[in-house]
RNA sequence: GGGCGCAUAGCUCAGCGGUAGAGCGCUGCUCUUACAAAGCAGAUGUCACAGGUUCGAAUCCUGUUGUGCCCA
């Protein structure tokens, strides 16, 4: 505990009477950020001393809103992130958003088409001015979902993509690989969306199975024709050869010579190619350089014209009956052409088969020629595949790395031109005789008659991929950059490795001099519904996680999805399970309560353990085993298993068990309940701590009520004392055992809940005599008196439980109950005879486990002993 | 077509060689002054199927079926 971490006079609530009966999230969640912001908490300071820790936001798109996947990973960012504060880190999450080329131009392209404008209207400057615009009435709605979240982000670094220090690291590394010959312009197939009117990468092409058509068309006339198949039949005009494999004998007489090309006056040459399947439909395709791949590959290996038969928007350009259809109007009327003069051989409809998609706005992607700017990629992603290779960037979880290096040690060169306004735009022009000069951030461009600039901009994920460190000042050598770079973690979807991952480790090893750009990469599986559907806008299961937020609280929603994140795998999340983790944090908050009216503390020493009741002991051991499992997890990026032990610990153990013993104690008083109360402050305290990374509000609502200091965010973080007293935990489980045994018992003789019952307890030779005021409030006995008659007496544990029940006993429920414990034990002892008596796992098995088995053995012949006894003293029914 | 993963209680998932677990749901009794957003007690599984390895398999191996994801 710092000493600078003491409540300033009157701010929060010191009493329990200022806490009502329930938790109301929206009553504290708004102030209690504001204050921390305003406090500066999450402001990190590039001049301490302390080691740095730092998380920089994958930066989510200015057009975006908050869904559950971020909130799933503001979470764990934030958890980690608070976490590490709490220890006495210099912690750092920077926020921030990307400009979202596409989606960003398309939001401002749809106002302006409302306005019945377009953006050539208003001319490339005017436009830029106008997303501008855009961007400071519409952008970053998802900023202030972070507020409501709880984000401990540092609001005084957030930074943005298109703003100048980033945009001046983008010409800088622009600049250097162009000088290192790592950028360069090409000619190529690239993936175009007619409808954006820009290329986009291959990963933002997404596949389905699409209802397409198969059609065979006969090419040539007489024996000197064949057959080719095509989903595509609108192509064919832009054919140039057909190909077919070398060794294929049905074709070899005509490889070398020309055949007639359907529906137009060209002949076009069969070629043979080592690439062409001959098993694969008539083993012979046509051939179109200009708007397939593959197609282009065998033309280039063939010298083929590359002959483009459609525009940008995929209405066909060549001369003759089509021109000026949409490529899929054509497609119809050419396989209608063609059917007519008999050349159809065979139709398959519908043909299922795998058609790309533009991901922002899922037209389907014409594969286009065109001249686009290109990332030389080969070295750049040997190196980012080789830093995992050598563990200098470790994978969570490691079952992921495979997929990693798949992608790094495959990629194609990177297509990084985009015919878009909005962007960074490429820093070349181009001179009245052809000259090419690439201009650096501080350089004059050329000036003069026929000079111009490139008119692309760079692709969006350029200046992501440079985020770990533009952020920080890049390409100045600042003292945010020496303190906080490389980063300690990037947690992202697994689904991203490529979008971000990649891309920030080959830029952030290229232009960091080899310095890895975060030690860790931590992937998260994607957030679902209640049964393992995949939420997307466009599915009606997909939640807005603030409606949750309003409802249950931000905690509610966090603590949720914590409690999912097992490592990689999806996280599933449903509204009922919300509604539980706000329980939870009510559950806390009354326990809290309780404990501030019966006079809780944390002033003072803890009492030395001879003055400690065995509850106390029980409770503060495993208070220290459950701070050393949380941080075991948390090292191991374990959420969910962290998460899962601090509501056991909580509910289970101090709730239900060291706060109901405490009734007993507190009631008697005396020095015992002094112990307590100090004890009690002590466990809230520690637990509070513990539980405040994954749900900040809530605990900083009732941490500073219980401790009467400033604030949990700047609390240390709890460390495990040592201190472990197995004694005082058998002692407990004994205890718990007998409780549990009598109130079943009571439950099966329909007992209520309520009811006193006159009782005998006989300790002796267990270590539960101290207990017995506890035992006798927590299950409602009464002292006997003049006229006790025992009609039930329970064994347990060596203690004895007798009753009066005042003959009412049901003596049939209690055989019943009898036989079947009977039973459980029985098999038991069957079970570990049956492994006793083989030799096989006596020579074998481990001592340990055979020691186990003994010990089984003996318990369950215990209990066939004591419940046998028990039926014999039982009237006949 | 290639690769990866998953099949455990009604649902969603842990466990991954030595007594089958959790949350929610379900059944019964309780408004016992921290909490009914709660308490107490209870029920529920040939751990997909078939082989194999092992003293011992939900757990390791092989195959089958079903299912999901990624890439082409």
């Amino acid at each position: 505990m710092t000493d600078t971490n003491q409540r300033p006079g009157g701010a929060a609530p010191s009493s329990p009477d200022d806490l009502p009966t329930q938790y109301v999230p929206a009553e504290v969640e708004g102030t209690l950020y504001e204050r921390w912001v305003e406090r500066g908490y999450f402001e990190a300071d590039a001049k301490s001393d302390k080691p740095p820790y730092t998380i920089v936001i994958p930066p989510p798109n200015v057009t975006g809103s908050l869904h559950l996947g971020h909130a799933f990973q503001h979470t764990l960012m934030d958890a980690l992130t608070r976490r590490k504060r709490m220890q006495g880190y210099e912690s750092l999450w920077l926020p921030g958003m990307d400009h979202a080329g596409i989606a960003t131009q398309n939001k401002v392209e749809q106002q302006l088409a409302d306005e019945g404008r377009s953006r050539h209207d208003l001319g490339r400057e005017a436009f830029v001015e106008r997303v501008w615009q855009w961007k400071s009435e519409y952008g970053g709605r998802i900023l202030g979902q972070m507020r409501r979240l709880g984000d401990g982000v540092d609001w005084s670094r957030e930074r943005f993509t298109m703003d100048e220090g980033l945009s001046r690291a983008v010409l800088t590394i622009f600049k250097r690989l162009y000088d290192d010959g790592l950028v360069y312009r090409a000619e190529r197939i690239i993936n175009w969306c007619p409808r954006c009117l820009t290329a986009i990468s291959d990963i933002e092409v997404e596949y389905q199975d699409d209802d397409g058509e198969l059609v065979s068309i006969r090419y040539g006339e007489g024996d000197d024709s064949l057959v080719v198949a095509t989903t595509r039949a609108e192509t064919m005009l832009g054919d140039t050869a057909v190909a077919v494999h070398p060794d294929d004998e049905r074709y070899r007489h005509l490889v070398g010579t020309r055949i007639k090309l359907p529906l137009t006056d060209r002949t076009i040459p069969v070629v043979a190619d080592a690439h062409v399947d001959p098993e694969f439909g008539t083993g012979a395709v046509k051939v179109t350089p200009a708007h397939d791949p593959n197609d282009f590959a065998i033309g280039q290996r063939h010298d083929l014209e590359a002959l483009t038969v459609m525009d940008e928007r995929g209405v066909i350009t060549v001369h003759g009956p089509f021109q000026g259809l949409d490529r899929f109007e054509a497609r119809s009327a050419i396989v209608g052409a063609l059917r007519e003069q008999g050349r159809i051989v065979a139709e398959k409809r519908p043909y299922v088969h795998s058609v790309g998609h533009c991901s922002r706005c899922k037209t389907t992607v014409e594969p286009r020629l065109s001249m686009q700017w290109w990332v030389k990629v080969g070295p750049l992603a040997k190196a980012a595949g080789d830093a995992v290779r050598d563990g200098r960037v470790a994978i969570h979880p490691a079952e992921m790395s495979r997929r990693y290096f798949d992608w790094v040690d495959n990629m194609h060169d990177w297509c990084i031109s985009r015919q878009l306004w909005w962007g960074h735009r490429i820093p070349v022009w181009y001179g009245p005789n052809d000259e090419v000069v690439c201009v650096g951030p501080d350089e004059e461009p050329p000036s003069g008659e026929g000079w111009t600039q490139e008119s692309d901009v760079l692709d969006t994920w350029f200046s992501s991929g440079l985020w770990p460190f533009s952020t920080l000042g890049w390409p100045e050598q600042t003292p945010d950059l020496a303190k906080f770079y490389p980063t300690d973690v990037l947690l992202t979807g697994h689904d991203i490795i490529f979008f971000w991952v990649a891309r920030m480790m080959m830029f952030g090893l290229y232009a960091m001099d080899g310095q890895i750009p975060f030690g860790t990469i931590a992937l998260t599986g994607l957030v679902r519904d209640e049964h393992g559907k995949k939420m997307s806008k466009s599915n009606p299961n997909s939640v807005d996680p603030l409606d949750w937020m309003d409802a249950y609280g931000a905690d509610a929603v966090r603590f949720t999805l914590a409690r999912g994140a097992n490592p990689g795998a999806d996280v599933p999340i449903g509204e009922d399970w919300v509604q539980g983790s706000r329980n939870f944090a009510n559950k806390i908050w009354n326990a809290t309560r309780f404990a501030l009216m019966n006079g809780a503390t944390i002033e003072g020493e803890l009492p030395p353990a001879e003055r400690q009741s065995a509850a106390d002991r029980w409770i503060l051991s495993r208070l220290n085993s459950v701070v050393a499992e949380v941080d075991a997890y948390y090292d191991d990026f374990q959420f969910a298993k962290l998460s899962d032990a601090l509501f056991h610990f909580a509910w289970d153990e101090v709730f239900d068990w060291y706060v109901e013993l405490s009734k007993t104690t507190f009631a008697a008083g005396g020095e015992a309940a002094n112990a307590s109360r100090r004890v009690l402050g002590e466990v809230l305290d520690v637990t509070l701590r513990l539980l405040h990374p994954i749900v900040p509000f809530v605990t900083e609502q009732l941490w500073t009520t219980l401790t009467g200091r400033e604030s949990v965010v700047i609390a240390e973080w709890p460390k495990d004392s040592g201190f472990r007293d197995a004694a005082a935990e058998a002692e407990i489980a004994t205890l718990q055992q007998v409780i549990t045994e009598v109130r079943r018992f009571r439950a099966d003789q329909g007992l209520q809940p309520g009811q006193r019952v006159p009782a005998r307890l006989t300790l002796d030779g267990t270590p539960l005599a101290p207990h017995e005021d506890a035992i006798r409030s927590l299950l409602r006995l009464q002292p006997v008196e003049e006229g006790f008659t025992a009609t039930a007496s329970l064994p347990v544990a060596g203690a004895r439980v007798e009753l009066d029940l005042s003959g009412a006993i049901d003596f049939a429920a209690e055989r019943k109950r009898l036989a079947k414990d009977l039973a459980v034990a029985e098999k038991e002892q069957k079970q570990a005879n049956a492994k006793l008596g083989n030799s096989g796992f006596l020579a074998k098995a481990p001592e340990k486990v055979v020691e186990g088995i003994r010990a089984r053995l003996a318990t369950a012949e215990a209990d066939i002993e004591r419940i046998t006894a028990q039926l014999a003293s039982l009237p006949e029914a």
